[in-house]
DNA sequence: TAGCCAAGTCAACACCTGTTGACCTACGGT
DNA sequence: ACCGTAGGTCAACAGGTGTTGACTTGGCTA
């Protein structure tokens, strides 16, 4: 019986990410969470407790960031633009986290944190590869530079998943991926290791 | 004691703007606008009707877009960012529109006019100014592509305001205006004006 | 086989939502 | 002075929300 709710605690989970990334948070209610995965309404909060913690483990997500210190440096905007769309579209969860944060807080919380934590370093790792200014033990500009270029890349990331999964807006939306990462590419490389002029 | 009738409208309206802006459409009660307004709630559907007509009346906006092909060439990026900054710091209604459209229909169409509508024109005209390339009638393509570009805009535009205003990751909001536009403005003129290599 | 305990069901709670209709109030034209 | 009417108030409605607690079921262990 002990795989049973083993079962139950997925089927919950499955069904959450799905109303959460079409829905937002709060329209996506328990009851339509719960209807969907076929169980009744006091599971979900006996599995997860209320709805706020329902939503943090739905919404739990690993960008899974590749090496970027293994790639020849003009091709590491290609590849993380590539790497976003896969990992948008292999998932519900970033659409779900998505349109949660913009209207609740803990949401935004765990974007930023996304963010700061995993795409940072990655890139912090690429400065400090690049030769000729490793030399230098300047931590202080090196990470705040970092966390900069982090935050313009999530400018266009997630500008960019807006426009083409939540908005829909029909150019953005009938791109093809090659067409996307040409477009997208130089930017993301700008911002990763470009300075402020280009 | 018409006076009194427009002045409690523009209350209103005030009073929504913000509410929409700061909690997004589902979680703006009526209730809390009109005591924001110091109003019954009953007043705001005398006004309005009901809730969706009383977002679209507070979510009109125009991005008042200057004449592009008046500007040079590598200049356009950075006016172009400039002007949505400022578009977007001397109003609360496209904060109102943005975190709506995420999880409203209603405003998300109205977010996907503004930039058809709106953006695609002008850069249209910027293509159509460009000497060498009007000669030809081939409307279909040059329209394509001027809303391509929209489109692409739109993914940075939105996507930075996204991140600064309404998610307010700290890299991005502690950017200032110069530095936004010296970050921006390139890949703005790029997506104006570049093919799609660069 | 008996009994325990996890898994699942059911009905209700307290609250909040948009929306409605009946009622007051006070000014402007006659 | 009067009264129609535009502006404003009040209480209630029907429906939906997250959440709770008492109850039933059924497989495993002792």
């Amino acid at each position: 019986m002990k795989r049973s709710a083993d079962r139950t605690r997925g089927v919950i989970l499955a069904a959450a990410r799905e109303r959460f990334a079409a829905d937002g948070y709060e329209r996506a209610t328990i009851r339509a969470i719960a209807a969907d995965a076929a169980i009744d309404p006091a599971m979900v909060m006996r599995y997860f407790g209320n709805k706020e913690k329902l939503f943090a483990a739905a919404a739990e997500f690993d960008l899974r960031l590749p090496d970027l210190s293994r790639l020849p440096r003009e091709e590491v905007g290609a590849a993380l633009t590539n790497h976003f769309l896969d990992r948008w579209e292999d998932d519900e969860s970033l659409k779900a986290l998505l349109r949660a944060s913009v209207t609740n807080e803990a949401a935004a919380a765990r974007m930023r944190q996304l963010f700061a934590d995993q795409l940072g370093p990655a890139i912090m790792s690429l400065s400090t590869a690049r030769p000729g200014t490793a030399a230098s033990g300047d931590h202080a500009v090196s990470s705040a530079s970092a966390a900069t270029r982090a935050g313009l890349v999530a400018t266009q990331a997630l500008g960019f998943a807006l426009c083409r999964y939540v908005l829909a807006l029909p150019p953005v939306a009938a791109l093809t991926r090659e067409e996307a990462v040409a477009w997208l590419g130089p930017t993301i490389t700008r911002y990763l290791t470009g300075d402020v002029s280009g």
